[in-house]
DNA sequence: TCTGGGGTCCTAGGACCC
DNA sequence: TCTGGGGTCCTAGGACCC
């Protein structure tokens, strides 16, 4: 058996943590430069605001409704999803963390009854960290997440829903959604509506051999999975990461190459950063900028580049100036940019590296210079090292909405006032 | 006017190797 | 003129996830 551990509307729970006030009223939060919903209280799904709907569209309502709005704080949600797996990890043998607000564990040699084992864990969780979870049991991982979403669907099953026995799932499956299973998507929801095949029970009794053709051995797993047989392994250790990226949309349209310069420079830094801390190195740095793409009235551009390190780097130095030099191939004037991203790839692990005879760059000296560089940051702030490159002011977010970094920066803590 | 960010896996076809 | 069998690597595109 495995369960799947998952955070009831997240976002939204983590900002109500140090806000009791907004118990039981409608709370959203948004995307970066408050674009779009990204998550929703039980009460603003119920006022029928959308999952990444953008925010125009629901203002009137948000306003009428007395929506409270945040920004994304996701230095506060990293933080609080730590103190719930950490709580998660001291109650189950063997986790793995699939994201920032779930993860799976293995019930191998747990004795029953697995729902009061469930139900113990989602009231932990709840005591320890305040944040309320929903419990799936079941005998794959793609049943597991049906079992969380009953869970969190029926009150009466007290954060836990465990389902086991051959008829039980059969019966859940009659009703279940097939848009709403693991592994089928808006395409493949839409495709199945067209065929009249609307529950996950539907989806399970077409042939094998017609799955297998129309979706391939994606779609092959999730049906096998449906029926209790085990196809998506359980992995422990989350492997590193084979790309890595920083994209961000502007607050506004940019149109000169120096600002441009400046983000893609602190964009590349960024990404060297989250290479360095999973302890590897790239060979390629890829950059790109896009135009406005919802302005249909103004001329569009979509480009990037890449570029390839002589030697694998995991240097700020070196990935910043790869980074720059692919802008200035890719940039022409006469556009307004209003997105840009860098991305790593051809990610090796550090130790793999080898050294290269005709390498000009002293390789240990820019490690020892990164480690420092990345230990200043860690003790006295982000961005308190930054490459010149980068320009001396940071890229800046519409964040109008902002909570306090309650739990990460000592003079954003909570206080409590004694008078 | 305003529309997010960061990932993974699979497949098919072409180029190339012995 | 006839023309096998077994591979790998790369890329673009399509699907999915949170």
């Amino acid at each position: 058996m495995y369960g799947l551990c998952d955070c009831n509307n997240f976002f939204a729970s983590c900002e109500r943590l140090f806000r009791p006030d907004l118990e039981g009223r409608p709370v959203v939060v948004l995307s970066n430069n408050d674009g779009c919903i990204i998550a929703r209280s039980n009460e603003a799904k119920a006022l029928g605001i959308g999952m990444g709907q953008p925010l125009y569209q629901v203002q009137q309502l948000i306003e009428q409704r007395r929506v409270t709005l945040f920004s994304a704080n996701f230095a506060l949600y990293g933080d609080i999803s730590r103190r719930v797996m950490a709580t998660l990890r001291s109650l189950v043998p063997n986790t793995e963390v699939y994201s920032i607000d779930e993860a799976f564990f293995d019930l191998h040699g747990i004795e029953e009854p697995l729902d009061d084992y469930g139900r113990q864990i989602s009231r932990t969780i709840r005591r320890n960290t305040g944040i309320p979870v929903s419990i799936g049991i079941a005998p794959t991982k793609t049943l597991a997440k049906i079992a969380s979403k009953l869970a969190k669907q029926y009150p009466k099953l007290e954060g836990c829903c465990y389902m086991h026995r051959p008829q039980d799932i059969e019966k859940v499956l009659t009703t279940f959604p097939l848009r709403d299973v693991w592994g089928i998507g808006r395409r493949y929801g839409k495709l199945f509506d067209g065929m009249g095949i609307r529950t996950a029970r539907q989806f399970v009794q077409l042939p094998q051999e017609w799955v297998h053709a129309r979706m391939g051995i994606t779609g092959l797993r999730t049906w096998n999975e449906l029926q209790g047989l085990e196809c998506i392994a359980f992995e422990q250790m989350p492997p590193h990461k084979q790309q890595i990226t920083v994209s961000r949309s502007f607050p506004k349209e940019i149109h000169t190459h120096e600002e441009l310069d400046h983000i893609i420079a602190e964009f590349a830094a960024m990404c060297a950063e989250k290479l360095r801390a999973q302890h590897s190195v790239c060979r390629e740095v890829i950059a790109y900028i896009y135009t406005n793409r919802h302005r249909e009235d103004q001329p569009q551009r979509y480009e990037s580049g890449l570029a390839t390190l002589a030697e694998p780097s995991g240097s700020t130095i070196e990935i910043v100036k790869q980074a720059r030099s692919v802008l200035q191939q890719i940039y022409r004037s006469g556009f307004g940019y209003k997105k840009a991203g860098v991305t790593l790839s051809e990610i090796l692990p550090t130790s793999h590296v080898q050294g290269s005879l005709f390498d000009p760059v002293d390789r240990q000296k820019q490690q020892r210079l990164m480690e420092t560089m990345d230990k200043v940051n860690r003790t006295y702030g982000k961005g308190k090292v930054i490459i010149a490159a980068q320009g001396t002011q940071p890229f800046r977010m519409n964040r109008e909405h902002l909570s306090p970094r309650y739990t990460t920066d000592w003079n954003e803590l909570p206080v409590v006032k004694a008078d």
